[in-house]
DNA sequence: CCCTAGTCGAGAATGATTATCATTTCAATT
DNA sequence: AATTGAAATGATAATCATTCTCGACTAGGG
């Protein structure tokens, strides 16, 4: 009945209570998470899902194209629920919102760059990163209002 | 005296032997290499530096700018020697050679991409995957000619 | 030559990720 | 509702890259 479950089915993952679990507090974040905090997250207050299921969820997730996965800090990998199809990121550096960019006008460029050296293109991969509308007007008031 | 050693110098790193050593290394290799794997080179028959050493370079490197950082394959990070200005990469998927694009036509869309969805635009990331010329050439020649 | 900050190195410690494997659950079927 | 084989789970141990510790060492200025 849900809409996580029947992603999860549709992607030949059984939709186990534990997987739902990891899928929706993904979907709920929005923004990429790592499968420590998630699993932290899941089992802070109810029990939730086993530490290993939280990585192998978030691993199956990604292999089905349904997440995509980030670097955070350190070596550390966060994931994301994602569109399937091609698209790149605005990724907010003050509080880590990530928005889809669908378009891709990188395209051509990419081609360009790649037969310019004999390459034979195959993919490519491209993030713009930010301030989002309230992180950088945070910045501003927080010169101007220094409200309390 | 060595290129190298000033290079390490105007970064504001003492030239030591073992500094050296690592960035030597590093420039030889001239695709990105893990700091283990850039440790086992340098220990394979002589004595080498450290590997707490060799990470210690490497991240100097990486912060002063000199080198770039590449995710390889798992969580491990592969360092690569680069030119300090903005630039793109071009990485062959077969070999790994990795070939920098200066010119930055991507700006632009990045610019266009982050104003319409109100941020404010701090910097951009993209990477162009394929074969390289010697690798696409050996995949159709290991179909016409099959040579031994 | 002596001093001091910067470096080194060997090994211990850390911490994320992965493997193991007995147990449980799924879901299709009887 | 009971059966069943495959898939999934979870507690814990094992891995393995990376970082830390701290005593020894070095370079270069005074």
């Amino acid at each position: 009945m849900n809409e996580i479950a029947s992603m999860l089915a549709e992607a030949g993952l059984r939709p186990t209570r534990q997987r739902t679990a990891v899928a929706e507090a993904l979907a709920r974040s929005g923004r990429p998470v790592t499968a420590q905090a998630l699993h932290a997250r899941l089992t802070r207050s109810r029990p939730g899902p086993g530490l290993a299921t939280v990585y192998r969820t978030v691993q199956a997730l990604a292999e089905a194209g349904l997440a995509r996965t980030f670097p955070a800090g350190d070596g550390e990998l966060a994931y994301k629920l994602c569109d399937p199809g091609h698209h790149h990121h605005l990724i907010c550096e003050g509080c880590g919102l990530v928005i889809e960019i669908p378009s891709c006008e990188v395209e051509p460029w990419a081609a360009r760059a790649a037969r310019r050296r004999g390459f034979a293109l195959s993919s490519h991969q491209a993030e713009v990163f930010g301030l989002c509308a309230d992180c950088s007007g945070q910045a501003r008031g927080r010169r101007s209002a220094a409200r309390a």
